[in-house]
This record gives C-alpha cells, sequence and structure tokens, in this order.
DNA sequence: CGGGTTGCATAGGGCTCGTTATATATGTAG
DNA sequence: CTACATATATAACGAGCCCTATGCAACCCG
C-alpha cells in the first residue's frame, strides 16, 4: 500500500510511543533497550534516533503523549453505582483491584517515572504538569461528587485530591507487596474519613446498602471530561 | 594495627552494605555498579563477590541490613511533643519534610526497592517480611496513641497503620513532584481524619494555624518549616 | 616458625547497550 | 524521467557492566 510519507512517518512515532510504553511498564526503563522498543513497534533503533533524538528523548515524548489520569478517568466511571460508598468502593476496584489489566501496568510505569523524576530534573517538570493538571481535574470532580452526596470533605477540592490520590497511591503499593493487608473495605474506610463521611455505627459494620438514590446515569461522567485528551492509547 | 580475619571480614562486609545502601539510594540500583559500591567502601569488586556473590545478593542483604522502619522510629520519637496535633505534624515533619537528611534517601530507596519487587519475587519476599513487622509495630504505637489522646481512629490497629503509612508515602511522592502542593497542615488533616480526631467548627473554616507544642523537653522538631528549597547533592 | 587457609585484589572475558555514520528505498517535485 | 528529499534500515564503535579466574599477602594454628 502507498503511504505517504507523513502517514508513514505518523504511524511509525505512534507505534513507537505505543512500545515504548509498554516495554517502559512492563520491565522497567534500565530494563529495555532502545533496540527493543523498535523490535516491538516493528522498526528498528535507527527509526527511534530519527524521531526521538535519544532513548530520554523517547521516554519523555512516552510521558508527553500519556494523558492518562488515573484518578480522572476513575471519577468518570464511577458513577454508575449509586450507593456513595459503592461509588468509593469502585474507585479502589478500578486503581488497585486490577491485577494484570492496563491500569496495573500504567501504576507500574508511573512509578517508574516518579523514580526516575526524582534524579533528573528534566523528567520531574514533565511530571510535574501533568500531576498539576491531573490535581485540578479531580479536585473539581471531587467536589462535585460531595455536594451532590451531600458530604462535607476534610480540605478544600484540590487538597482534598492531594489526599485522595495519596490515599490510593500509598494503598495500591502496599497491595503488591501485601496483597492480603489491603481490601476494598479498608480502601473504602479510608476514602470515606477523608470525604467526611458519617462513620457506620462501631457494631454494626456492613458497608454497601446505603440508599442515596440520585445518580441518573452519567452526569458526572458525560460533564466534563477532560478538556484536552486527543492521545488515546491501547495495548 | 592488627586484626584478626574475622574483624576484617565484618568490617569489610558492613562497609559494603553501608556503601550499597548509599549509592542505591542516591542513584538507583542500575544507575550504581559493582565496582562503584567497593570503590566507595574503600574495596574491591572481588571483596563483593566473595562476600555476596552477586550484585542481587549484594542488594538483598542491604535490604536485609535494613532494620529502619520509618514509620516505627517516627512515633517513637513523637511522644516528646504533647499537643495531639503537634505530635501529627512532627509525624510528617520527620517524614516528609527532609530533604537531603537520611529519612530522604531512605524513602528513595524503599522505592526503588518497592519497584524492584513489583518485577522480582526474590526482592519482593524480603519487602513482604520486612513490611509486615513495621505494620503491626506501627499498629500498636497508633492504638496506643489513639487511646492516650483519646480518639477513636476509623479502623483497628493494623489496618490503621496500613492508611496512615498509605497517607504519608503518598503525601510525600507527591510533595516530590510538586512541594509547593503538600504541606504540614495538609498532611495533618489527612491524619487526623483517619485517627477519627474531631474536626475544626464547621461553620467557621479556618486555615488553621498548626497548633503545636504545649510544654517541650527537648526539641526534635528542626523548625525547618521554611526550607522549601530543594537541595541537591552529587558526588 | 612453616604450611594451610582466608580475605581480598587484580585482570580480563564476554556481553549488552546507547549512539553515530552511512546506506537504501521510497516518495516528491520539476 | 530525473534529481533530490525523507524515512528508515544496517552496521559498527566504544564504553560500561557483571562476573570469573587467579594471585598474593595476612592471618591462624600446631
Amino acid at each position: 500500500m502507498a503511504q505517504t510519507q507523513a502517514e508513514r512517518k505518523a504511524e511509525t512515532r505512534g507505534r513507537l510511543l505505543a512500545a515504548g510504553a509498554d516495554l517502559f511498564a512492563d520491565r522497567g526503563i534500565d530494563g529495555v533497550s532502545v533496540d527493543a522498543v523498535a523490535e516491538a513497534a516493528g522498526r528498528t533503533s535507527g527509526a527511534v534516533y530519527a524521531h526521538f533524538g535519544s532513548k530520554q528523548g523517547l521516554l519523555l515524548a512516552v510521558l508527553d503523549a500519556w494523558k492518562q489520569s488515573v484518578l480522572t478517568v476513575l471519577f468518570a466511571e464511577v458513577a454508575i453505582t449509586d450507593s456513595p460508598l459503592g461509588q468509593l468502593a469502585a474507585v479502589w476496584d478500578n486503581i488497585g483491584d486490577n491485577p494484570g489489566t492496563d491500569s496495573d501496568r500504567w501504576s507500574l510505569l508511573e512509578h517508574e517515572l516518579w523514580l526516575r523524576a526524582a534524579r533528573d530534573p528534566e523528567v520531574a517538570n514533565a511530571l510535574r504538569a501533568r500531576s498539576a493538571e491531573s490535581r485540578r481535574n479531580s479536585g473539581q470532580e471531587l467536589s462535585r461528587w460531595a455536594s451532590k452526596v451531600g458530604v462535607d470533605p476534610v480540605a478544600e477540592p484540590e487538597k482534598l485530591a492531594t489526599l485522595v490520590k495519596a490515599l490510593l497511591t500509598g494503598l495500591e503499593m502496599q497491595r503488591r507487596i501485601e496483597p492480603g493487608s489491603v481490601d476494598g473495605d479498608l480502601a473504602v474506610t479510608g476514602l470515606a474519613a477523608l470525604m467526611g463521611m458519617p462513620r457506620p455505627s462501631v457494631d454494626g459494620r456492613r458497608a454497601t446498602a446505603s440508599r442515596r438514590r440520585g445518580t441518573e446515569t452519567s452526569e458526572v461522567s458525560r460533564s466534563s471530561r477532560s478538556s484536552r485528551t486527543q492521545s488515546h492509547r491501547e495495548r
């Protein structure tokens, strides 16, 4: 099939980015050679250097193309369940209970990048921008959710988003080391505390039955999905 | 300066372990060669292989020798301040407000190990043991603290410890990317919520000047609330 | 004091990796 | 149809790495 040069170039770039994200997440950045990425993309290392200049360039491009914000996507999907606690549980299910899924490897890639950012200012800057945007988005989602459910979180939206993300991140890390020590109930308990939800009576502890009723199918999910998401990835 | 062989051996082993922990934390495990560790310890790579067999062996030995449990040490030191909120603040100060200190680099090493554990079962097992022990210890400390202060945390001791550690870990990660987005007040707010402490008056929202310390016997906090600058190091 | 042992140094092999320089083939313009 | 531009392949270099084999001096013990 005849392809214009621009088309071929764009496809190659996309393949390289996808393969890079995939392999970096899977084996770790240092565990993947440039040739391995190129081969996974059906190209050779020459293409990588023509497009990104260096392995680091490829890494930064992967980071940049990576619009997936765990929290944002999460809260967009959550609206389907309609009990508040059930929604919190769904949040954890999506972030922490998915061994082998995409979110699983994205979380590994995120840590990989975080660790690198701790020593490489260039990576740090790229991560910082992404982080700020994500925090703003999920702050909005969270406050919207809180007012709909009628609870009073312990902090203002962006601060709250930071706390929630911190808790979820930490729990997910812990779960990877000791899966048994973290379950959905625990995550819901922690999230509920941060969201300022009333605590269940000490003796009667059953979580998911609260009847709050008021979610249509999608107010949250349709309202303001990310404003500039254009690159969609898959594997 | 005659030394017995056992003494010499033990000293070499100690030096290698210390140098390994230091360099692994500083430059990342993959960023450090066996020769670099040996040289930092005043030995050569031969010593490393005589003692540990491989680089991985050295890594596991470093992990094993690393008894430092952040949370445990934390709560042991905390008892000096005596206002409850001040104590929570001290916890964060120790874990999250220490650029350039030992706890700073230990936290990097911990992440380094965590990431490796996600792909290497051998490392995962070693981390798991350490994690379980740490959770038990800090669970005890936490429940002791809670009953002394007279609050009712949101979960049983070990669960609570998991939540607290998760929150602190997540906040510390976030702080490294965007230092401005995480401060002591935020950490205290989150911790207080998990500990089940009463919230500041519901209607009059106040940004809370952290009210710390009632009486103090010894100055434990480095009072480094102004240090927002990123110290960076290299050798 | 002397042979055996121990603890570590020295030297280098074999391999992988990031990067560059050059070749090739395909699209593009005149 | 020709001449150039572009996208990617190919090949090779030099560096750095982990690890092994071997040497050697310092200790140990009778």
